[in-house]
RNA sequence: GGCGAGGUAGCCAAACCUGGUUAAGGCAGGGGGCCGCAAGCCCUCAAUUGCUGGUUCAAAUCCAGCCCUCGCCUCCA
């Protein structure tokens, strides 16, 4: 397996700390208000490569941070009449409740920097003992000229830097670029320190709460390109100087944007979707199919359209499950042998499917392909249940088990649901009356009298009930109440 | 100004690192079929890979130049 490590530029090897297991972190949100399709997609990116990782047989650690102590969150916290912590712990709900509802698996555990200021203040003391870090007025900076290797992520240099920036001088600093680790302030969401009352900077929480929670030895740090300068760059900075060892994360994956250039309406009116909105409109099965056609390192072009189109790309999938599950729930009393010379080229793309998928996943991620994978494999199945001499005997039977099987499976790494739940009343009296109708209709086409056998599809239809005519004869459902698997 | 990403069919999007029969997959569209209609599904058609040159037996893929688009450099995922 091969994945993109920003770090150095190039697909490596992946090759965790401790063999069978991976530690991942993930950079969450400043939980300052509702989540938009950005945060999300990161989210859906690392739950496929966690998923992914399990399937390969790795036990991983997955971690991620809310950010819920800074000034954004105490002056949206006055524009709610909140208290800052409450309106933190508001959106942090908010998020994971958007988490679920796009089927996106829970971290292992969620760290949040109010719970761990000793640690952080004990890091910044470190870093000050050590001489990369200098208190100021109540502050402390730490001293980007004091870390060699600055800029090793980015690929800047300092002199380069200084030049073009825009970073308005703090007169506290030394250097332009020297970041704050604790930021003086009186009021009343405030720890105290050895510098004085006041909260960490943006950037040394990430760096003390992966160390601590993931022991010092991350395989895989996470998050969007936008923030590898300057949030990465300083956390690398001041987690070596910390620990003295490199490299401090041993892969580093960014994943793309998503941006709104085609949408520039919605961003005067308001600016971008919330994951709320979202989901009011399209399923957690066409939001991550959306997203994962593309490659998480590409940046995503917002389009309303692209995203309804996925929604019919996905209902392909949906209908060739459907198709299995009917024709392994009904019939059960089917017993006999069958024919076998179709079944084993059957198997072999089974298998071949199978290997494909593997091999996408393993070159870094790559989940469009794999989504190729899947949309071949529902082909396949497809013209098999549907080739003319198909018949369904008791080898067929465990073979489309094992093809429902793997699709399931490879959906499920995607994180996509292809249980198509639709109420259990296909079988019993009920059933027997409708495959009875059924049967009459057959008899009318059979006599060419459409008209009749339109009508009965029509009103069984008002029903509820669903009549599709298969190279295999007709296959009736209920109708799941409203819409379309989600 | 600095750093980075990218330009592949009408649209979205893989393959580029590791040159070579796959230019994948999806949406929309054409043609045919299961099958009269509906719903589905199958087969098939559709691309001189931004432009120009170069390297090579062979270039979407490597090199050079040019033209465009976008992101970051602002405590944004």
């Amino acid at each position: 397996m091969k994945v993109y490590n920003s770090l150095t530029g190039k697909k490596e090897k992946f090759v965790p700390h401790v063999k069978d297991e991976v530690r991942m972190y993930v950079c969450g949100l400043t939980v300052q208000n509702y989540s938009h399709l950005g945060h999300v997609r990161g989210a859906i990116n690392y739950d496929v490569i966690r998923r992914y990782l399990r399937y390969k047989g790795y036990q991983v650690k997955y971690i991620q941070n809310f950010t819920d102590i800074n000034e954004k969150i105490v002056a949206r916290a006055e524009e709610e009449g909140l208290k800052p912590m409450e309106l933190a712990n508001k959106y942090a709900e908010a998020y994971i409740d958007d988490l679920k509802n796009l089927n996106v698996e829970m971290p292992d555990y969620f760290c949040r920097v109010s719970d761990n200021i000793p640690e952080i203040i004990e890091m910044i003391e470190t870093l000050v003992e050590r001489g990369h870090a200098y208190e100021a007025e109540g502050s402390v900076y730490f001293s980007v000229e004091s870390f060699e290797d600055y800029g090793m992520l980015s690929g800047r240099k300092l002199e380069e830097m200084e030049a073009g920036s825009r970073v308005e001088v703090d007169a506290s600093k030394r250097h332009p670029l020297d970041f704050a680790l604790w930021k003086s302030y009186e009021e009343k969401p405030n720890w105290e320190s050895p510098w004085g009352p006041g909260w960490p900077g943006w950037h040394i929480e990430c760096s003390a709460m992966s160390l601590k929670y993931l022991d010092g030895k991350l395989d895989i740090h996470g998050g969007g390109t936008d923030l590898i300068f300057p949030h990465h760059e300083n956390e690398i900075a001041q987690s070596e100087a910390y620990t003295g060892e490199s490299p401090f994360v041993k892969y580093w994956l960014h994943n793309g944007t998503v941006d709104m250039s085609g949408e520039k309406m919605s961003k005067s009116t308001g600016n971008f979707y919330t994951t709320r909105e979202l989901l009011e409109e399209f399923s957690a099965n066409e939001i991550r199919y959306y997203i994962l056609t593309k490659h998480y390192r590409s940046p995503i072009d917002f389009s309303f359209e692209e995203l309804k189109n996925s929604r019919k790309s996905l209902k392909k999938l949906l209908n060739t499950a459907e198709e299995l599950d009917n024709l392994l729930d009904k019939n059960e009393e089917i017993d006999q042998d069958d024919r076998l010379f179709l079944q084993e080229e059957f198997v072999d793309k089974l298998k071949a499917h199978r290997q494909e998928f593997g091999e996408a996943m393993d070159d870094d991620f790559n989940t469009a392909r794999g989504m190729a994978v899947i949309h071949n494999l529902a082909s396949d199945i497809n013209s098999f249940i549907n080739s003319e001499d198909f018949e369904l005997g008791r080898n067929t039977r465990q073979l489309l088990r094992e093809a429902r099987k793997l699709l399931g499976k490879l959906a499920e790494i995607m994180g996509l649901k292809l249980e198509v739940a639709g109420p259990e009343l296909e079988s019993g009296k009920f059933a027997e009356l409708v495959d009875y109708v059924v049967k009459l209709r057959e008899e009318a086409r059979e006599e060419k009298n459409f008209e009749l056998a339109d009508r009965i599809r029509d009103d069984l239809q008002k029903m509820g009930i669903e009549i599709k005519d298969t190279p295999r004869g007709p296959e009736w459902k209920l109708r799941s109440s409203d819409n379309d698997g989600s």
